[in-house]
DNA sequence: CGGACAAGCTGA
DNA sequence: CAGCTTGTCCGG
């Protein structure tokens, strides 16, 4: 008889749930928890003599650098958490957008404490029709299948789940909320993030949710459909910048099932991802029909007026009473004009007449030729000056007395809470598209304001405004229409769109990132903060480029994003720095 | 991050 | 020298 072993010391490594804290640490696992203790569980922990909730990211034998005696045990078990495919996915996003843990973490965790899964709950068979395209697709192990704005997505999904559960990502909460409901009604058992968390990691056959579903449990995944691949709501704005879409294939590629991007305008991005014969593009009659009528309002050729945002054409839209109009104004991009305060007069570079901004030193600068001038009036010679902008408000005023019917000012303010008043016309920034339920007319009224925004995807984020309006006001046969005001009647957008066929755009577009050198192929990241100097000239060793941005901040350039994540993981800190890093930040 | 502790400054 | 601010270090 042999003498008993010595208990086996099992031990837990845990990311603790405090902000700005990029450390790990070990506890001891007590026996009595022993079983329930898994990577990915939720913990609460005593760290430096306060109690803290943390998520076990490695499970084994005590670290021999930590001497024995200063372990402590697990406080408690909070509660399930992200498995252990996310936990992996989680480290893979931290190399990626240069971020910690930690936000990742939350993101992939329930909203209140899980202490026990529900049972699977599974649907029948999957009714037809289910799309063709898009079962071929999965088959061949994913790919981009580019479907007309006003197609249906059920039959989409409904061929993921032929192949069993399947994870589908959507651009926004509402957007999610909708297809919940129309799934339910063939069959399916969805569980809807966040809420229904619970449900998901039990087993379901659809799980569905805004941009964080990317992180959520989905037992069995056999298929990850991203809807509206282009949708900038699939990118968190704060950082880390993490773009659903990346995380979604990242995670099929780990998880050995297919990933199938969907979207009216695939972006660059998806595009460049696929080979061509995993791209499918409808049919030209159906892309046709996917899409509204596109009238070209052209503001150098129709209007005497030039400078008015209110033209015929879109006075005789809102002037037929039968069709219910939304107007976009985006003001994103848009110029502030700066206006004396004595004379009224709108400043100007005087050497190209454009207008001017004021700089953090007050001088006047030109946008467009550089020239700078010190803050005088050039016509009357005062110094005070008011930011004009175009405001919703007077415009709103504007086109009423031209319709001749109320129209309703939609601001971002009240976004989400308040209902829309019922109107004939609407007016308001670009999220008036997500809050009007349907309209005959979309009017976007300065659309340059899109193209030639200094963002190097303008030209992608141009195509996704015309994609939000086509959905609202649906497919030709409808009397779907879209009104675009634009200087540009030529731009590749509008070509691309009056043709119904975004591929149009796509060839330029790459050869344009190409040798500009932005994505999808280089990398780019914005630094700034305290130490960013250093930082930059022992990046450069690590082969990074550097540049500096219009802010001042300095902008990071890497042949690609594994050769960037790892630089700016490897590349020491210098002392004392207070770093930011936002990897491909949304409005660069 | 937030607590602990050390070093530096101020006023009586 | 108490009382306070500022800086640096560290947590298992």
């Amino acid at each position: 008889m042999t003498a008993p072993a010595p208990p086996e010391l099992l031990v837990a490594r845990v990311v603790p749930d405090v902000t700005g804290l990029d450390r790990q640490f070990d506890y001891l696992v007590p026996e009595q928890m022993s079983g329930r203790v898994g990577i990915g569980t939720l913990v609460r922990v005593s760290l430096a003599g306060r109690r803290v909730g943390g998520w076990v990211v490695a499970l084994g034998p005590p670290d021999p650098h930590v001497p024995p005696d200063r372990l402590l045990a697990l406080a408690k078990i909070t509660g399930i958490g992200p498995g252990k495919d996310i936990i992996d996915l989680a480290r893979w996003a931290g190399h990626r957008w240069a971020g910690r843990l930690r936000p990742f973490l939350v993101t992939a965790s329930p909203p209140g404490a899980v202490l026990s899964l529900p049972s699977p709950a599974h649907g029948g068979p999957v009714p037809e029709p289910t799309d063709p395209a898009a079962a071929r697709l999965l088959a061949a192990g994913g790919g981009v299948l580019r479907h007309p704005p006003a197609a249906d997505v059920v039959p989409v999904v409904l061929a993921a789940c032929r192949l069993g559960p399947t994870l589908v990502i959507a651009p926004s909460v509402s957007h999610a909320r909708l297809l919940t409901s129309r799934l339910r009604r063939t069959g399916r058992s969805v569980a809807l993030l966040p809420t229904e968390w619970a449900a998901a990691a039990a087993g379901v056959d659809v799980v569905i949710g805004a941009r964080a579903a990317a992180w959520a449990p989905c037992a069995g995944m056999a298929a990850i459909v991203v809807l509206d691949e282009h949708d900038q709501g699939l990118q968190e704005q704060r950082q880390p910048t993490w773009h659903a879409r990346d995380v979604a294939l990242k995670r099929a590629e780990l998880a050995g099932v297919p990933a199938l991007l969907v979207s009216p305008c695939p972006s660059a991005t998806a595009v460049a991802g696929v080979p061509a014969d995993r791209f499918s593009r409808p049919t030209v009659a159906d892309e046709r029909n996917g899409w509204p009528i596109v009238e070209i309002v052209d503001r150098t050729r129709d209007e005497p007026w030039q400078r008015s945002l209110a033209t015929s054409a879109l006075i005789r839209q809102l002037r037929d009473p039968q069709r219910v109009v939304v107007c976009v104004l985006n003001s994103t991009g848009r110029a502030r004009l700066l206006a004396c305060r004595t004379c009224r007069a709108i400043q100007r570079c005087e050497v190209c007449e454009a207008a001017v901004h004021q700089r953090d030193d007050s001088y006047f600068a030109c946008g467009r030729c550089g020239t700078v001038r010190p803050p005088v009036c050039q016509t009357c010679g005062a110094a005070a000056f008011a930011a004009l902008k175009i405001g919703v408000a007077r415009l709103r005023e504007e086109l009423e007395a031209a319709a001749g019917r109320a129209v309703v000012a939609v601001t971002g303010k009240d976004a989400e809470t308040a209902p829309v008043p019922e109107a004939g016309v609407y007016l308001g920034t670009e999220a008036v598209l997500h809050r009007v339920r349907r309209a005959d007319t979309v009017v976007l009224l300065d659309f340059d304001a899109e193209l030639l925004a200094p963002r190097y995807r303008a030209t992608e984020q141009a195509m996704t405004l015309l994609a939000r309006a086509a959905r609202l006001v649906g497919g030709r046969s409808g009397g779907g229409r879209i009104l675009v005001q634009t200087f540009l009647p030529k731009h590749e957008v509008l070509d691309a769109v009056l043709h119904a066929d975004p591929g149009r755009l796509m060839t330029k577009e790459l050869q344009r990132r190409r040798m500009l050198g932005f994505p999808p192929t280089a990398a780019l990241a914005v630094l700034s903060g305290t130490g960013s100097a250093e930082f930059t000239t022992a990046l450069a060793l690590a082969g990074v480029q550097s540049g500096s941005t219009s802010d001042g901040t300095v902008m990071l350039r890497a042949p690609t994003w594994e050769a960037l994540g790892d630089a700016l993981a490897n590349t020491p800190r210098p002392k004392g720095a207070r770093l930011r890093i936002e990897v491909d930040p949304p409005r660069l």
